[in-house]
DNA sequence: ATCGCCTCCTGCGCGC
DNA sequence: TGCGCGCAGGAGGCGA
């Protein structure tokens, strides 16, 4: 479900409810993950305090005393505050009870998501360190990706998806940013050149601010923390809109297959 | 190192 | 109405 802008506005809606409080409580109804969640997890974090919610690509990071929890939502996880102790919904896997008196559900059909438990420093975790720059932040450039691509004849798009590159474009907001910077997502992505690759970088900041203004996207069934859908599906260019007309110019948008993700682009605007 | 493919899992919409 | 199929917002791991 989740990419970067649906995750960030889903640690903004629930940081306030989370941070500074205590866990009084987690209630594990299902172990079985991406990764199985271990066993001793109650032991390590009931009673803690968290001491702050942050962000690494798609990870929310959870710092407690001795320890962090890192969630990620996979394609169909979703976070979200309850008053209810109980599970409400199916798949409600995982409830994180607070003193606030909040419960934090995690729901996840798919269960490609994962709870993870790791101690300091939590940016050494396996999952994590070799992760690319944010792409919010100012470590993300156009020297980023050019240098990063030239030995990389596969296409730019499922270049700029890989995290090992940059974190946090998706699957919709790739195809959005290469729309909007009027590259071939097929485009080998050694040839592109560093000026098409600074116009990208703008592009996939602005794509990603203003889903994030926008409360994300909710193609399904995405909801903050609080419960509220995202609009940025209105502002959707490309993805999903096979068929449709370019809103630039007179040719219709096609939809292919890269990495066997479904792929939106114009052919006549992206050259 | 890089690439393309497979996999994990459930739910939903579509065509017949 | 029911069934089978294909597809879905991620990403690690595999063999080549």
């Amino acid at each position: 479900m989740p990419e970067l802008p649906e995750v960030e506005v889903t640690r903004r809606a629930i940081a306030p409810h989370v941070e500074n409080e205590i866990i009084e409580n987690i209630q594990i109804h299902e172990h079985r993950f991406r990764w199985p969640i271990i066993k001793e997890l109650p032991d390590l974090i009931n009673g803690q305090k968290v001491e702050s919610l942050t962000r690494r690509g798609k990870y929310l990071i959870f710092k407690v005393a001795g320890g962090h929890i890192l969630i990620h939502l996979g394609m169909s996880g979703s976070l979200r505050l309850s008053e209810n102790r109980l599970p409400e919904k199916k798949h409600d896997h995982v409830g994180i009870s607070m003193s606030s008196g909040w419960t934090l559900w995690l729901n996840d059909p798919r269960r490609f998501g994962s709870v993870l438990w790791t101690k300091e420093p939590v940016l050494s975790h396996k999952l994590l360190s070799k992760l690319g720059p944010e792409p919010l932040t100012d470590d993300f450039t156009a020297e980023t990706f050019y240098k990063a691509s030239r030995n990389r004849k596969g296409p730019v798009k499922a270049f700029i998806m890989d995290s090992h590159i940059v974190v946090g474009v998706g699957n919709i907001y790739a195809s959005e940013s290469l729309f909007m910077a009027r590259i071939n997502p097929m485009t080998p992505a050694n040839e592109v050149a560093l000026e098409q690759y600074s116009k990208l970088v703008e592009c996939v900041k602005l794509v990603l601010e203003k889903s994030i203004k926008s409360g994300g996207t909710t193609l399904k069934d995405f909801m903050s923390g609080e419960g509220k859908p995202g609009y940025f599906q209105q502002s959707l260019s490309a993805y999903g809109r096979e068929g449709a007309n370019c809103v630039s110019c007179d040719d219709k948008i096609i939809k292919i297959v890269i990495g066997q993700r479904a792929t939106f682009y114009c052919p006549s605007c992206q050259i």
